[in-house]
RNA sequence: GCGCCUGUAGCUCAGGGGAUAGAGCAGUAGACUUCUAAUCUACUGGCCGGGGGUUCGAAUCCUCCCAGGCGCGCCA
């Protein structure tokens, strides 16, 4: 569409004495079919040529009075607007074309320049299950790794991993005392997850406890024998209960380096701090005052030496830059911690990092349960593993009920099961807390990936008994698609590659997934109102076409946010 | 107490200066001898949290208030 709006920016600048820029703009879509594909509000100009708009929106419209563009068949004023018509033979011609020509590559520009872009997401804590609360992380992280790709980014996909703190100590204070070597054989995840939830519930009566477990954490952090290897083994087996999930998700990573990866570095960082004298001693602590940038001030040592979660993102941000020299961190991280960030980024900004700002908190919202937050520590969470299988069971039925022929039944209940998880924590704008709903979670009818994949499958029918997986190319067939249905559906497709670019923008997969779900609501209307397999030669070809590129467009949309579209379901 | 985020139809959410505020779910009534009914069509449903302001124009920007969520030195 950009090229669209290009065009007819060109021609307007010089009338209405605009940057073509600024007229680009300005240009936008009217809210009904009859008014036209863009439109000019002539507003702006008002002032300027002291008349009304509506007036300058006639004398444009008589201006522009029996010309036309590339795509575009006549201009004429409606109000204070100034609506463009596109030439549709010429405009399907074009979007058809363009599609047909670049296929998987349909969407993807090279903006990027091969920049680098780290993203750290999922990042789940070792010896915790995989809950439902870092599904969000683990899937929006993905689908902005895929996206920014399609921009012509390399991103380089890192799984910082929560496998240092305090935890530690208390992992190891609570497998010492009730740890049993065959539950933790049998199902190490589990008995891991009933230590730390028992830690944390007899240390409600037992504040020695707590000390126990700093202190444990003390020799960890100093490389004590026992202590390694304990930590070793857990991180280990999380580790193999983890690739699990990524392997039924098809998600790897370029990198593991959780925060222990920063422990050599760590001195470092407290020197520069140091040398650069912006950090205090306060408390036997050492902090750096923030109080000019209105922030609470940025801990980097405990009083009892021990280093922080602060200490050790500031380590990996340097050795980030130093290893990758991105272009883009970018930090898939919950809105609780925008703090936190907020005062890396400025701690950075201190120690005199030019990139610091390249540094990016991609924030989202909490999953809570409708009676209150999810809490791993209370044993209040929702595997993530259960609601991937329950989402793929249920698929699973819905196919024996609806289509018991199904070849291959077990790939696309996986497909559906798992798109549906996926797409319900895409579709909605990231920075909103979304209550955790198991029959919303299971409903596969509506704005779903289902609905999507759905339309596909539907194409995909209409292709095979075609006979022709992917239809021949003709100039004249395309050029002959005009009616309502088949209109708003090219200007659909022709709107794709720009809402990639505005997701990759504002690092919100929200705005292609809603995308997609229009694009196949357009196509569902189209289906029901415009049979593809008619008598006539070139409608019928040339609805073969645009279906085809439908196809086309909901399977490059998909993959984009890590989710299959099977041929059939 | 201070800071950040959110508030739009009964419910879940789009829209983030521009024409008459849109979807899905739920409800009602229809459409499968016709390319897959996981679909489509129609209807019902709104002081866009409230007050003030900026603007030719505000759901959208500013400001104050209200409600909910999340943070705010020894967790991550």
């Amino acid at each position: 569409m950009d090229r669209y709006k290009k065009e007819i920016g060109r021609v307007l600048a010089p009338l209405v004495e605009l940057e073509e820029g600024q007229v680009i703009e300005l240009l936008e879509e009217p809210p009904e079919p009859e008014m036209g594909d863009l439109a000019f509000p002539c507003f702006v100009l008002a002032s300027r040529r002291k008349q009304p708009p509506a007036q300058i929106a006639a004398a444009l419209g008589e201006a522009l009075a029996g010309r036309r563009g590339a795509i575009w068949e006549k201009a004429s004023a409606r109000g204070p607007y100034l609506n463009f018509y596109f030439d549709y033979p010429a405009f399907g011609r074009d979007v058809l074309g363009a599609i047909s020509k670049l296929g998987p590559d349909y969407g993807k520009t090279d903006r990027g320049g091969g920049e680098v872009v780290v993203i750290d997401y999922s990042s789940p804590n070792i010896c915790k299950p995989f809950g439902i609360g870092h599904i969000r992380s683990t899937v929006i992280g993905h689908a902005l790794s895929l996206i920014l790709e399609a921009q012509g980014y390399r991103c380089i996909g890192i799984n910082h991993l929560g496998d240092w703190g305090t935890q530690f100590g208390k992992m190891i204070v609570a497998y010492q005392r009730w740890g049993d070597d065959r539950e933790l054989k049998e199902d190490p995840v589990n008995h891991l997850y009933h230590l730390y939830v028992r830690f944390h519930r007899e240390a409600e009566a037992d504040g020695a406890l707590e000390e126990e477990a700093r202190l444990w954490f003390k020799r960890l952090e100093n490389g004590e024998e026992e202590a390694v290897a304990l930590w070793e083994l857990f991180r280990r087996l999380s580790l193999e209960n983890y690739e699990q999930i990524y392997a039924l998700l098809g998600i790897s990573f370029h990198h593991h380096h959780g925060e222990s990866h920063y422990n050599d570095m760590l001195d470092e960082i407290i020197r520069l701090v140091q040398e650069k004298g912006i950090a205090v001693e306060s408390e036997g602590a050492l902090i750096v005052d923030l109080d000019k940038d209105n922030l609470p001030p940025a801990m980097l040592r405990k009083k009892d030496g021990a280093t922080l979660y602060l200490t050790r993102d500031l380590a990996a941000a340097q050795y980030r830059k130093r290893t990758f020299n991105f272009a883009k961190a970018l930090y898939v991280v919950g809105a609780e911690q925008t703090l936190h960030f907020q005062q890396m980024v400025r701690v950075l900004e201190l120690l005199g990092f030019p990139w610091a700002r390249d540094c990016i908190h991609v924030p989202f919202g909490l999953i809570r349960f409708k009676d209150g937050r999810m809490s791993t520590r209370e044993g209040k969470m929702i595997l993530l593993e259960d609601v991937l299988k329950r989402s793929i069971n249920l698929a699973r039925e819905i196919i024996e009920e609806k289509n018991p022929t199904l070849a291959h039944k077990e790939s696309v209940a996986e497909a559906v099961g798992l798109g549906a998880v996926r797409f319900g924590d895409l579709s909605n704008d990231r920075i909103k807390d979304v209550e955790f709903d198991w029959e919303k979670v299971l409903d596969f009818s509506g704005e779903t990936a289902a609905y999507i994949q759905y339309a596909h499958a539907r194409i995909c029918s209409i292709l095979r008994r075609a006979g022709c997986a992917e239809p021949s190319w003709s100039e004249e067939a395309a050029a002959s698609l005009g009616q309502e249905e088949e209109k708003a559906l090219l200007k659909t497709l022709a709107f794709f590659p720009g809402k990639i670019s505005a997701s990759a923008e504002s690092y919100r997969p929200s705005i292609l997934a809603r995308h997609l779900i229009e694009v196949a609501r357009d196509f569902n209307r189209f289906y029901h109102e415009c049979p593809v397999l008619v008598e006539d030669e070139k409608l019928r070809r040339a609805r073969l076409l645009l279906v085809a590129a439908v196809r086309r467009v909901l399977k490059n949309g998909l993959a984009l946010l890590g989710i299959a579209a099977p041929e059939e379901m």
